[in-house]
Formats: C-alpha cells, sequence, structure tokens
DNA sequence: CACCACCCCTGGACGC
DNA sequence: TGCGTCCAGGGGTGGT
C-alpha cells in the first residue's frame, strides 16, 4: 500500500530524525527479511525455491552497526539509508511495513531494531513480510542490483519518458504504469486516481495512447503525487508515518474504491474490474 | 522477449 | 461472541 507519496513521507521523516547519528546497536528478530550479499536469489525463505543452507548470521555492519547515518534515498517505492562508510541498507516496505522511530518496544512483528548512540529507538516491522532489507556495500552496488532495474522515478516522469515507455507496448495502460521496470513509485490507488485526472481509461492499450494524453498523465501523476507528499501520503488502513502517525485523510479519493458510488465530476456510477491483476475503478464518461 | 497468472503473507471487514 | 471466508496488493517467479 505505500506508494511513492508515502515512502517519501517516511524518508523526509528519517532525514529529519537519524542523519548525522551513529547505530550503537542493532537486533535482528526476523533473518528472512534481510537479504545480503551471499544470500541465494530472493533471499531466505523469500520464495519457495529454499536452499538446505543455513542462513548465515548478518553482521551488524551490514546493517550500519557503528555507522553513522549519512542521508536518506528514495527511487520510487523504495528507501535507502546511506552509512558514512558507504554502506548502504534498501528498505522496501511493501504492503504493511514501518519503519518507526522511538517506537515502544514489544511491538508485534518488529524484524529489526536499531538503537542509536542516543538512545534513540529505529525499527522495521512488517505485518505481511512483503517487505524487507537489502544490504549493500555501496550506493553503486544498491543501483547496479537493484535501483538500475527500475524505471524513472514517477515524481519527475515527463511526457517524453511515458512516450518511450507506451510506443509499441501492447498491455493495459494501467498494468504498464504499474510495472515498476518502467515507471517506478505509482501503485494502484495513484494509478487509478492519474488515469482518472487524464481522462483516460485504464483498459486502453500502452501504444494507443496519444502523446497529447501522455502529456496530460505526467502533469497529473506529477501533481497528484506532490500533493499526496504534502498531505503526509494518502493513507489507506495501515500507512503510518516515522512517528507512527496517520497521514491526514485530507486527500479524498476520487475513484479509488468508490466503485458503484457516483463520479464525483459527473455523477455517472464508478465502473470496476481487474486490469493487469489490480481492481481497477473508473468513471466510463469522463475516461475513454 | 513480452506478457500474464499465480503465489507469498496477515489483518480487517463482513456474513452467519 | 466467534468463527469462517474473502480481500487487500508489491513484486518475484515460472509458464506461455
Amino acid at each position: 500500500m505505500p506508494e511513492l507519496p508515502e515512502v517519501e513521507h517516511v524518508r523526509q521523516g528519517l532525514a529529519a530524525s537519524i542523519v548525522g547519528a551513529r547505530v550503537r546497536r542493532v537486533r535482528v528478530h526476523r533473518r528472512d527479511v534481510i537479504v545480503t550479499d551471499g544470500d541465494p536469489p530472493g533471499g531466505f525463505s523469500r520464495s519457495r525455491r529454499t536452499t538446505d543452507a543455513a542462513p548465515r548470521r548478518v553482521r551488524s555492519s551490514e546493517l550500519l552497526g557503528g555507522d553513522e547515518i549519512r542521508d536518506v534515498l528514495r527511487h520510487g517505492k523504495q528507501l535507502a539509508i546511506v552509512g558514512a562508510s558507504g554502506r548502504v541498507v534498501c528498505v522496501h516496505l511493501g504492503m504493511t511495513g514501518r519503519v518507526l522511530v522511538g517506537a515502544e518496544s514489544g511491538m508485534t512483528h518488529e524484524h529489526v531494531r536499531w538503537t542509536l548512540e542516543d538512545g534513540t529507538r529505529l525499527s522495521f516491522c512488517d505485518a505481511r513480510r512483503f517487505g524487507g532489507l537489502w544490504c549493500y556495500d555501496s550506493e553503486a552496488s544498491l543501483r547496479s542490483a537493484r535501483w538500475d532495474a527500475l524505471g524513472p522515478d514517477a515524481l519527475h516522469v515527463t511526457a517524453k519518458m511515458l512516450q518511450r515507455v507506451f510506443a509499441s507496448r501492447a498491455r493495459p495502460i494501467k498494468a504498464v504504469l504499474l510495472d515498476q521496470t518502467l515507471v517506478a513509485g505509482l501503485g494502484n490507488i495513484y494509478v487509478d486516481e492519474s488515469l482518472f485526472a487524464s481522462g483516460i481509461l485504464p483498459t486502453r492499450m500502452a501504444r494507443d495512447v496519444t502523446d497529447g494524453e501522455s502529456r496530460d498523465l505526467a502533469r497529473h501523476a506529477r501533481r497528484i503525487l506532490r500533493r499526496a507528499i504534502r498531505a503526509g501520503g494518502s493513507t489507506l488502513r495501515d500507512f503510518v508515518g516515522v512517528e507512527g502517525q496517520k497521514g491526514g485523510y485530507r486527500l479524498r479519493h476520487i475513484v479509488y474504491g468508490r466503485a458503484g458510488q457516483p463520479c464525483r465530476r459527473c455523477r455517472t456510477t464508478l465502473e470496476s474490474d481487474q486490469v493487469g491483476q489490480r481492481t481497477t475503478v473508473w468513471c466510463p464518461s469522463c475516461q475513454t
């Protein structure tokens, strides 16, 4: 559920609270949410193609133990905490992942806890464990192993980028926009909202989308993402910021989650169906 | 290669 | 109240 705006909200919260601090101790409660060098592809127990090898214990330094936090980066829906040593921990929130600062102990589904020099606690929690942590020895390794495979960040997407991505693609535009290797950061909510704002049916073949529509879509997507970031993430059920606060419901979703209800623009009943394996909502009158 | 179906996981909503 | 069932969905994998 966390999409780009929620992840950016977390990034800003982390940057403000942990950059410049040193990590005193790292405790791993669940090894299988972590992937490090030497782990089988996909990590331990993250796919059914598991090996018999016992997972190697994660060294504290791999999770920035003893390191000073230098920066917190984001690409699409992924975060990276960068240490002064150059080491990097990439954080995926998946559906229900959270990074909390100063949370109480005894939380359920807390998989990794960092304690900083000043005593501040940092926790990675994830009930469904679709998220995880990926450790790299450098930012360059993170990029070559992981981020280079992602498309351009949706917050800065341009009409030209979208035209390139849509060209000759025989897939519904919704599926293309959800594909992180083509555009990074959009999930189900913001794709539906952006397509509505641009008047494009989610089922349209990407290659049939005109250059003018790509321009509208790039503009609307950036605007919607920017507004959502300013509002602290759009918040569905379980998203919370680094201090556990709910992201305000200040941004009403226009189509997402409103199937069967009247379109806010023209009052036509919103339709819903599966597109690209995702529940998709649109207005049959406003979108063509 | 491109596309797509399926699976991972758990909490919350809902029906009886 | 409590139990069962369904659904949410990012992204990895394997099949077509």
